[in-house]
DNA sequence: ATGGCCGACGAAGTCGGA
């Protein structure tokens, strides 16, 4: 089985893409982010020609995710338990679904914008609700996936260079402080197989970064034990980032079972 | 040392992204 987690940089944009890279890649189940479109917005017919039921939640211009399976899935979620509001919205980044034996969460994690600005004590916020949600998802589910743009770089080793993020968000320890309170619920941080460099999943498109090897690692896979186990393969399509009018994010392949 | 791109919205320029 195969499932992927992918920060598509508005669905609109990239529809010739993200059906050419499913139909190429087949997987049985993907999380897309930033889909950047409403629900009603969104193009079911394109997809469902490929096979996929679309399950999403986007209310517009930003943010926005969605699950897509290759077979339907039980029990899909919107919003996090308590999710703290930004701006007095609940916005539209997280959605989980059952995928036969898998409970799936597919995030889009607040940017943070800068260290001391609203958003960034939102992004705080936003990920001790995860905690707690997720903390009561363990109770029923021993075989979970917690996946997305996380929007933060677990260790040094994942950006290019520590000296270039003073005074940045990613990178904080309280941001790594939030997302190590999830993990310490008993989720694993499985790090992928790059293709060729460091695991990067994120080059912006400013400044010839992707050319340069400069890079982050912030879309994740956590995983319970259980279900790492049965992992077989992880990896990044870094192929896909250096396409004409591709994502900044490169989608990430996780082959289990 | 700095900035460099892209997308939505909407028809120029601003905001958001990370």
């Amino acid at each position: 089985m195969r499932l992927v987690t992918w920060n598509v940089n508005s669905i609109g944009a990239r529809l010739d893409r993200v059906l050419a890279w499913c139909e190429e890649h087949q997987p049985d189940l993907i999380g897309i982010q930033e889909l950047k479109c409403t629900d009603d917005a969104f193009p079911h017919d394109a997809f469902s020609h490929l096979g996929y039921i679309s399950y999403t939640h986007g209310t517009g211009r930003w943010n926005g995710v969605a699950l897509l399976a290759k077979s339907s899935v039980r029990d899909v979620t919107k919003n996090l338990n308590a999710q703290p509001l930004y701006e007095d919205t609940t916005e539209p980044r997280a959605i989980a679904c059952t995928f036969k034996d898998v409970r799936v969460w597919n995030l889009y994690v607040p940017n943070g914008r800068e260290p001391g600005h609203e958003h960034f004590a939102y992004k705080l916020e936003w990920l001790k609700s995860l905690k707690e949600t997720i903390h009561a998802e363990l109770n029923e589910y021993k075989q979970l996936v917690v996946m997305g743009d996380f929007n933060i770089a677990p260790t040094d080793d994942d950006v290019w260079d520590i000296k270039d993020f003073e005074n940045s968000t990613h990178v904080t320890v309280e941001e790594r402080n939030a997302l190590a309170k999830v993990l310490q619920l008993g989720l694993v941080d499985v790090m992928p197989r790059s293709l060729k460099g460091k695991p990067f999943t994120f080059w912006d498109y400013r400044a010839l970064m992707f050319q340069k090897a400069m890079g982050m690692r912030i879309d994740l896979v956590l995983a319970t034990d259980t279900f790492k186990s049965r992992i077989q393969d992880i990896w990044i399509d870094r192929e896909e980032r250096k396409l004409k009018g591709g994502s900044d994010h490169a989608p990430v392949v996780v082959d289990f079972e």
